[in-house]
RNA sequence: GCCGCCGUAGUAUAGCCCGGUUGAGUAUGCGGGCCUGUCGAGCCCGUGACCCGGGUUCAAAUCCCGGCGGCGGCGCCA
């Protein structure tokens, strides 16, 4: 809606402009001698200000006057000449349309003033989002997706969706939640893996943007039982490098577009996100063995990194100015079957990328040789029978590819250096949270 | 699942160790009053809480047992 206006025309020197609608609840307001003044906040980081006098705006004032915080109102307006508010956009106002009042005070401080408990927070997130410094997350969380899909958009991968209703899971039936598929079991997809290996039958490059849904127990900061991943995977690769350059790419688009489209919301959260430059170090397993125990960590040359020492580890590389990295060629035994193993046998083309000593995104060069398949499938102790619908797709040319699979909240948590997962999602899922 | 810590107004906290002086303090919110456009405004008045059950004791928010709930660590992984 775009109506002139015409305090703006008495205003010397100016041209045209327009009297915008704008929309939103307050988040603050404050009463001095005559002079109201209301903090509106719509999906805007930067409140807008109302300042409405007594003597001057007498029917606007008494509106403002009766509206609590949490009211639900649009206003139309202009920008004031005069911006004193500190902390807003400040807007001469010719009217006021009120929508909602809240019926009780709001549960939980959406001004910012006192902080609540993660419990709380996670509770009454769909509210505390009214506040720009968590409504700030959640716009760079979006930045992010939007990023993602641009860039590997712009670089020929095509956008897929995969079942998340599945017969078999991709590492074993251990993590996958069970449920009832008409007369069969079946089980929420912990990852789009199969799939997308599958789709590079036909698709030289695919994405897709997915929840991953996993039962494990587990109760830490850095684990959802429903998360959210940038999966990937390409054909007609050369080697591991191929895909280790699109993870590092894409990383490096995220942050950089998040670092300068979203320069109002990091600052808000007062998070200062450094320029990225490729190439990442590559760090071989074995290297990064011999690194832990140099600094007396106790690792396993044939199991994966303990959170421990992955920790340890993004320390030692931060002294060297890496904040992030590959792992490459973990051991066979510490590998799901797809992987493409190496002639020795002991290690495979499977990779970590670790940001600041947290895994965000694991990946590698997959097996695309049937045979080879099978064989890994029953060295792993499991049934081909189960895969078969998988197989098939490895019997009509599927060309040497791979891929990885990136976690979101994870990039998140460690791009804005939150201390918990559960602050990157917006409704949480873990091993008590189902609602809200 | 194991280990550790914790549970006080709507929210966030003090008090608990060492039971009585607590009619449970403070901030913020909410209601009311004052107030030169505040900037997490200020000042005054009011409002509102000891997770549940059992036990010890003359006396329990405080000590003990059980339950429920939360946080952190480990395992595992994105």
């Amino acid at each position: 809606m775009h109506i002139h206006s015409l305090d703006y025309y008495s205003e010397p020197g100016r041209g045209v402009i327009t009297l915008t609608r704008l929309c939103g609840w307050v988040i603050r307001k404050a009463r001095v001698g005559r002079v109201l003044i209301l903090e509106v906040c719509g999906n805007n980081t930067k409140p807008y200000v109302l300042a409405l006098r007594e003597d001057r705006d007498r029917d606007l004032f008494h509106i403002a006057e009766g509206l609590d915080i949490g009211s639900a109102l649009c206003f139309e307006g202009d920008l004031a000449p005069l911006q004193r508010s500190k902390r807003g956009v400040e807007y001469s106002v010719s009217k006021i349309e009120v929508y909602a009042k809240p019926i009780e005070p709001l549960p939980v401080d959406i001004s910012g003033k006192v902080p609540a408990l993660l419990d709380t927070r996670i509770k009454y997130r769909w509210l505390l989002v009214r506040n720009p410094v968590e409504k700030a997350l959640f716009k760079i969380r979006a930045g992010v997706l939007k990023a993602a899909r641009k860039y590997l958009e712009d670089n020929g991968f095509i956008e897929v969706n995969t079942p998340k209703i599945v017969a078999a899971g991709a590492e074993g039936g251990a993590t996958l939640f069970k449920l009832q598929y008409f007369e069969r079991e079946a089980y929420l997809s912990q990852s789009p893996q199969l799939y997308k290996q599958m789709l590079i039958s036909s698709f030289e490059r695919v994405y897709e943007i997915t929840p991953y849904f996993r039962a494990e127990k587990y109760n830490t900061t850095r684990h959802l039982n429903e998360s959210w991943g940038i999966d990937v995977e390409q054909g007609f690769i050369n080697s591991l490098e191929d895909v280790l350059e699109t993870a590092e790419n894409l990383v490096v688009y995220i942050v950089d577009y998040v670092r300068l489209n979203y320069k109002e919301e990091l600052e808000i959260l007062g998070v200062d996100l450094p320029k990225l430059s490729t190439p990442f170090k590559r760090l071989r397993f074995t290297e990064a063995v011999e690194i832990l125990r140099s600094e007396g960590v106790e690792v396993s040359e044939t199991e994966d990194l303990s959170d421990v020492a992955e920790r340890k580890l993004g320390e030692v590389m931060a002294e060297k100015k890496h904040y992030l990295y590959f792992i490459t060629g973990f051991p066979w035994s510490s590998a799901g079957f797809y992987y493409m193993r190496e002639e020795d046998g002991v290690y495979t083309r499977k990779f970590d990328l670790d940001y600041r000593g947290l895994e965000i995104a694991s990946g590698g060069q997959r097996e695309h040789r049937y045979e080879k398949l099978v064989e890994a499938i029953r060295e792993k102790g499991l049934n081909p029978e189960n895969f078969e619908f998988y197989l098939e797709a490895f019997k009509y040319g599927l060309p040497p590819h791979g891929g990885f699979g990136m976690g979101v909240e994870r990039l998140i948590m460690k791009m804005l250096n939150l201390e918990n997962i559960r602050e990157a999602i917006l409704f949480v899922r873990d091993r008590t949270r189902l609602t809200p």
